[in-house]
RNA sequence: GGUCCCGUAGCUCAGUUGGAUAGAGCAACUGCCUUCUAAGCAGUAGGUCGCAGGUUCGAGCCCUGCCGGGAUCACCA
């Protein structure tokens, strides 16, 4: 149960009640009517501000409308208090029996908990990673596709039909790089001595490669042209890439549910029946772009080429679709690869990109809109640069000598969950800093480590009770907990938390913000842990006491309850929770 | 020079899509371990939300213009 939808549905109906009863004029907009927690739980438990959005169109003070709202609101169920405030805001409090149900909620939903209708099983595609299968993935790759990934696992939580998506980018002029690479290192395979010259990689990742093209083929390739044995060293080389990928994303615990190849789109001629789809709508044109303002590229030179209409739909410049010596641009196969995503019937598209790609975004979606006739919708979320330090200090790397950091170095060093966590403790527009040292800190400084002990604190609670209730603690005993001894402010606040949850997966899913969740359990855990303090303090507010076994249930019931709320949002990041932690 | 992102406490960052007196953590200072895990908790202190205008009942959030930092800039992928 969201809490605050069930509010506002109530609300509203409060308000048309007063519309047919002509206290509100006809035909006002109740969607921008909202139930929200206030700033201050001070004011109350939920506060909405009808009164002064309607004010305006109702032609009416926003406490006149406030008195009515009010006074219709004080006899419904549950509600203790209702006041008005400030410039016009209706304070609700709810009674304690109602929160104490709440724990009920949890505890029978259980790891479902928080799951939501909102996204309307709108058909959703989430394209992360989509790395270049030229090799292993690198630690920059670390972020978006941590983001990614928790953004389809909240996205699904909220109630969205998710695909998870990886772009093959097999098509262009890096491949055949690969491809030679590769075919260098089965030439060694074969007994050469073989020096890489500049541009081609230099990895030993590609040894494997050469082993097995020699273990296929033989010496057999060495006799055919570079146009004969290119694209088989290239399906060789680029299906080994991907095994490598696959490897380091499932390291991280990432599968995707389809991976799309750049090349069949190009095979299967649907480059050039986007291109027919989009000249029938008459957005290609020849033409000579403007060279851009202020210094010029070196070899600039003004000439005709197919350009894309893209400032019909708000972006700068036309953009380009084939280049001088007539291929595809990338450009226009990412095109026809979003079409055929909306094809697919994806009208909902969220692309996961590196901070290098942001002046790419605007072209991408001005496609989108001309493909789709404005159907689809495409958001696409930029993951700024993860800056890796070690006790301070940056970490060097440089691609030329090969020492840069693989995903495995660091997924291998501090751990999956670790790494996850980190990667989405932060906006993800945000640049984000990454210190080996401290995020393998036990400590609070942590917050991985912080929101994992207080689960394994509640685990470990658990784990005690049965002793001192004298027989097993069982969900159904949980199940059956009389729950209205919880009376204390810091257990109502925790509860209170709890039913926030389901907001907090509706909201971040749909700002698209996984974060979010993050910074919940942090505050979760952090209120959990004060919880456990006071009882510290005063041994009254200890979770077990020996001679009052109704109290004792009702609060293993609500530390269970956190423990299950900390687990269902650490799912959705793709985190553990640690049962032990000693 | 164009475009995009960022600018909130000394540091690192949240800020509920425009709500009430702007919040955490670190660092500093003061307390709390015979008792469910001190890998924790409580408290003190710290702010002209980059600057200046605008929009309205109301702006850290939206608009415009500046200032500072980063990314990117026909044809690569």
């Amino acid at each position: 149960m969201n809490v605050f939808n069930y509010f506002e549905v109530q609300i509203i109906a409060v308000l048309e009640a007063l519309t047919r009863e002509g206290k509100l004029p006809q035909g006002l907009d109740f969607t921008r009517v909202t139930v929200e927690p206030p700033r201050d739980a001070n004011h109350g438990d939920l506060s909405t501000n009808a009164a002064m959005v309607l004010a305006k169109p109702a032609a009416l003070a926003p406490r006149a409308i406030a008195e009515m709202l009010a006074e219709r609101l004080r006899p419904l169920e549950s509600v203790t208090e209702v006041s008005i405030a400030g410039p016009g805001f209706i304070n609700l409090r709810l009674d304690d029996a109602f929160w104490c149900a709440r724990i009920a909620d949890v505890l029978a939903a259980g790891p479902r908990y928080g799951e939501s209708t909102a996204g309307q099983g709108l058909r959703t595609n989430v394209e992360y990673v989509s790395a270049n299968p030229t090799g292993p993935m690198h630690v920059g790759h670390c972020r978006g596709a941590v983001f990614g990934d928790a953004l389809a696992s909240l996205l699904v939580k909220a109630g969205y039909d998710v695909t998870r998506e990886y772009y093959i980018n097999d098509a262009g002029g890096q491949v055949d790089v690969l491809a030679r690479s590769a075919y260098l290192r089965y030439r060694e395979a074969l007994g050469e001595t073989i020096s890489i010259p500049e541009g081609l990689y230099p990895g030993d990742y590609l040894v494997p490669v050469g082993e097995r093209l020699k273990a296929e083929h033989g010496d057999r390739l060495l006799s055919l042209d570079e146009a004969e044995w290119l694209p088989i060293a290239r399906d060789t080389a680029i299906d080994a890439m991907m095994a490598l990928i696959r490897e380091d994303l499932a390291a991280l615990g990432i599968a995707h549910d389809v991976f799309f190849s750049e090349r069949t789109l190009h095979a299967s001629g649907r480059v050039e029946e986007t291109l027919e789809a989009l000249k029938a709508k008459g957005l290609i044109y020849q033409g000579v772009l403007a060279p851009p303002k202020g210094k010029l590229p070196d070899d600039w030179e003004e000439r005709p080429q197919t350009l894309f209409r893209s400032t019909d739909f708000g972006d700068d410049v036309d953009r380009a679709l084939k280049k001088s010596d007539g291929s595809w641009t990338y450009f226009a196969a990412d095109i026809a690869y979003h079409r055929d995503k909306y094809l697919r019937g994806f009208r909902n598209q969220i692309d996961v990109w590196g901070a290098d790609h942001s002046g790419y975004i605007t072209r991408m979606q001005s496609a989108v809109k001309a493909i789709s006739d404005g159907n689809a919708a495409l958001d696409v979320k930029i993951c700024q640069l993860v800056k890796l330090f070690r006790r301070g200090e940056p970490v060097r790397m440089s691609k030329r000598s090969g020492s840069f950091v693989t995903l495995r170095d660091v997924v291998d060093e501090v751990g999956r969950d670790v790494v996850r966590f980190m990667m989405l403790m932060r906006k993800n527009d945000a640049p984000l800093d990454f210190d080996f040292a401290k995020v393998t800190e036990q400590s609070k400084d942590n917050p991985v480590f912080y929101v994992q002990y207080a689960h394994a604190r509640i685990q470990s609670v658990l784990r005690n009770a049965g002793k001192d209730l004298g027989e097993e603690l069982t969900p159904a005993l949980l199940a059956g907990a009389g729950l209205s001894g919880l009376r204390d402010e810091a257990e109502l606040a925790l509860i209170k938390w709890l039913a926030a949850f389901p907001r907090q997966v509706e909201l971040g899913a749909e700002a698209h913000e996984p974060h979010r969740i993050a910074f919940y359990l942090y505050d979760l855990a952090s209120m959990f842990h004060s919880l456990w303090n006071k009882g510290k303090d005063d041994p009254a507010l200890r979770f077990i006491i020996a001679d009052d076994r109704p109290l004792t249930l009702a609060r293993l019931a609500l530390i269970s309850a956190v423990g299950h709320v900390i687990a269902s949002g650490l799912a959705i990041l793709g985190v553990e929770p640690a049962q032990e932690m000693r």
